[in-house]
DNA sequence: ACGTTGACCTATA
DNA sequence: GTATAGGCCAACG
């Protein structure tokens, strides 16, 4: 059983470019069900960690870039996700329900 | 060592 | 459907 950050680190570097997914998605995967602020923490440290770490991926449950403003800069999340051709509007994942990265049904589905 | 804050989510009113 | 409250665990002051 590896740190609890580092599984996030690496359920988050699994997902695909254009995806996003929620902390409270990984959380309930990672069995912290309810303790989704852990998981923001965890990404909080990743900048500390040698691997990079596609942050720019997690949202919140509503799709909003809410940690968008410890990438150092505010702009730079959004053009990450700009980048992977997530649509960003107001600090908002367009289509957010569209490119939900759901790692039950990814994860679990090839797993199984 | 105690108190507050924090990249959140769920539930109730 | 929006607003408010509670809960969760860890780190920072």
């Amino acid at each position: 059983m590896a740190d609890f950050y580092q599984q996030v680190y690496e359920l988050v570097r699994q997902i695909p470019a254009g995806r996003v997914t929620s902390y409270g998605a990984i959380a309930r995967y990672l069995g912290m069900a309810g303790s989704s602020r852990m998981v923001g923490w965890a990404m909080n440290l990743s900048h500390h960690q040698e691997v990079y770490v596609p942050a720019h991926r997690v949202v919140n449950r509503n799709g909003l870039l809410t940690g968008k403003i410890h990438f150092g800069s505010p702009d730079i999340m959004q053009e990450l996700l700009e980048n992977e051709g997530i649509k960003v509007e107001n600090d908002c994942v367009a289509d957010f329900n569209r490119i939900f990265w759901d790692p039950f049904k990814e994860l679990d589905a090839q797993n199984s």
